[in-house]
Parts: structure tokens; C-alpha cells; sequence
DNA sequence: TATTCGTGGTA
DNA sequence: TTACCAAGAAT
């Protein structure tokens, strides 16, 4: 949940998934649809596909029971080289060296690295290991991010509050505001779409459920048209609408910002009814709860209803 | 190595 | 408002 998260976006979440799972065999057992569910809003899905995964392979392949070093870690799904070295460091007491952005950006800082990141990212943990003491690793590492969360700050580091100002070369220079560089991001294409709010005779509304790969992989979403760099003309949208109808569409937009595109989409309404087909169904609006919405289409039926 | 993955807080 | 970035991983 941590990776790339906030600890105080992560809470909320992490209570509710251990009162609901306590332990990796309930997981294991537990529907993917359901653990979508209880990660709707944390966005990077494909984090609680891995970790649903990652517990059934715990149960099947060690007996229900972590593996104990960086590299048994490493092999599970979702865990990549930060997770099992925080792990091996902080569960298992093992000699490891996580580094995630927190301890970067102190590294690049404490040794003046002025490569820009991610080019620079291998110098970084070798800096970093060569830090790591032989005893509690796992507490060192969590020092280290507590620095960089509280005083090494990314913008206006508190270097007059930082224990290891003395030793700091990039302070000694007078840069250390200025690390670690970056390689230039590249710009946010817009993407534009058309979103079908269909509804039947019941008020029921008709939802979809997206494939399990990619952007927001198996949510639940409205049909729409395919999400394109270009706007969309009337009549190219009619083939995309999931039932010939008198669609109405709603004044205003839809806008949502994801890592690497901004979507803007427009919302129509329309009545009828027809069988759902695979991976469809028609849920009435007080039960949208049930199910697993990601943020963008809770904008949008908060637009439509 | 470069891209593709969400969302919310903050300056 | 915009830009940046957060206990990164998979492809």
C-alpha cells in the first residue's frame, strides 16, 4: 500500500484490510473483486492485484509463510527491490538496504550527487548500503525516510535542524535545495472521451467491467468510448454507445488527472434496457457502493445522478 | 532504459 | 492553477 502512497493516505486502508483479512490465508481465499473493492480510491490497482496474488503464492509455495531473505522476497508478485529490502530489513532483522525516495533524495543530498534521477538511481543505493549498519538495518532505513520526511525535505530542507548537517556535502556547497535533479518529465498529453450513463425502466444503471491489464484493470466503469488524444465528433460516438437510444447529453465535463494524461469527458443519459452481456451488469444506484469504482467514475456518475 | 501504471496534499 | 511528488513495480 505504501509504494508511491502517503502513510496518511495508507491508514485508513490498512485497518480495514487487516480487520477484514487477518492473516495471508484469508487473503488468499478472499475474491479479487472484493480486494479491488477495498482498495478503490488508493489508485495503482495493479498493487492489489499483485498483493492478492502474492498471498496466494505465500500459502501454496512456502506453507503460509514469508520467505525471510531479499531475494525469496523479491520473487513474490508486487514485491520489487525496495519492498523486500524493507521487509528482509524490517520484519526479519536482516542486513538490507531499502531505499525509496525519502532515502534518495538524503543520499543525493549527504554526497552531492548531482546526477539526475533515475539515471543515477543504481549510484544512489550503493551510497545507501554503504551507510547501512550491520545491526537493525531495518531501523536505520526507517530513520533515514523520517529525515527526509521531516527535515530533508523536498523543497526548503530545514538543514539548520538536520543532525547530519556537518557531514552534509551538498549543504557544505550550498546546493543541497537543488537535489537531487531530475530528468525532465515529460508533458501530459490530454485524452477525450465520451461516457454513456444508461439507465432501465428500474433506475438501474448499466456498468462494465474494464480488463484486467492496464489503466485501472478490472474496475468497474460506465461504457464509454475509447479514450483518444482527439475530441470526439456527434457522430463517431454513436457505434460506442452501448444501446441505440435518445441520448441526452449533460452540460459540462468530467476532468481527471492521471500520472501521464489528463482525461476530459463528456457524459450522456439515456433509457433502455437489454440483457447484460459478459462482464456487464445493471446495479442500482444505492448499491454502487458494492462495488469497485475508481475515482474517475465516481466523478462521473456524481456528474450524471 | 523508458513507459505505464492513481490519487491527494502542498507550495 | 500549475507543478511536483509520495515507504515503486511490472513490462
Amino acid at each position: 500500500m505504501l509504494q508511491q502512497t502517503v502513510v496518511k493516505t495508507v491508514i485508513p486502508y490498512f485497518h480495514h484490510f487487516l480487520g477484514r483479512w487477518p492473516s495471508v490465508a484469508e487473503l488468499a481465499r478472499a475474491d479479487l473483486d472484493e480486494v479491488l473493492h477495498a482498495w478503490q480510491g488508493l489508485g495503482y490497482y495493479a498493487r492489489a492485484r499483485n498483493l492478492h496474488k502474492c498471498a496466494q503464492t505465500v500459502v501454496r509455495d512456502h506453507d503460509g509463510q514469508f520467505p525471510d531473505t531479499e531475494d525469496g522476497l523479491r520473487a513474490l508478485p508486487g514485491i520489487g527491490p525496495y519492498t523486500a529490502a524493507a521487509v528482509a530489513a524490517m520484519a526479519f532483522g536482516r542486513k538490507a538496504s531499502p531505499v525509496d525516495g525519502n532515502i534518495e533524495r538524503v543520499v543525493a543530498r549527504l554526497f552531492a550527487v548531482t546526477d539526475p534521477l533515475p539515471g543515477v538511481k543504481g549510484e544512489l543505493r550503493r551510497l545507501a548500503e554503504g551507510l547501512t549498519p550491520a545491526r537493525r538495518a531495518g531501523d536505520h532505513a526507517q530513520a533515514l525516510m523520517d529525515l527526509g520526511a521531516t527535515i530533508c525535505l523536498p523543497r526548503g530542507p530545514l538543514c539548520s535542524r538536520c543532525p547530519l548537517q556537518k557531514g552534509c556535502d551538498s549543504h557544505a556547497q550550498g546546493i543541497a535545495a537543488s537535489l537531487p535533479r531530475r530528468r525532465p518529465k515529460a508533458e501530459r498529453p490530454t485524452r477525450y472521451g465520451v461516457a454513456f450513463c444508461l439507465f432501465d425502466d428500474r433506475g438501474r444503471l448499466l456498468l462494465r467491467r474494464r480488463p484486467e491489464k492496464g489503466l485501472l484493470g478490472g474496475m468497474m466503469e460506465v461504457p464509454s468510448t475509447p479514450w483518444r488524444e482527439t475530441d470526439w465528433q456527434p457522430h463517431e460516438v454513436t457505434e460506442f454507445a452501448p444501446l441505440s437510444t435518445n441520448w441526452q447529453g449533460l452540460p459540462g465535463l468530467v476532468v481527471h488527472t492521471f500520472t501521464h494524461f489528463r482525461l476530459e469527458l463528456s457524459v450522456r443519459t439515456g433509457t433502455g434496457g437489454r440483457p447484460a452481456g459478459e462482464a456487464e451488469i445493471w446495479q442500482a444506484p444505492a448499491d454502487l457502493g458494492d462495488l469497485a469504482l475508481p475515482t474517475v467514475m465516481k466523478k462521473v456518475l456524481r456528474h450524471a445522478l
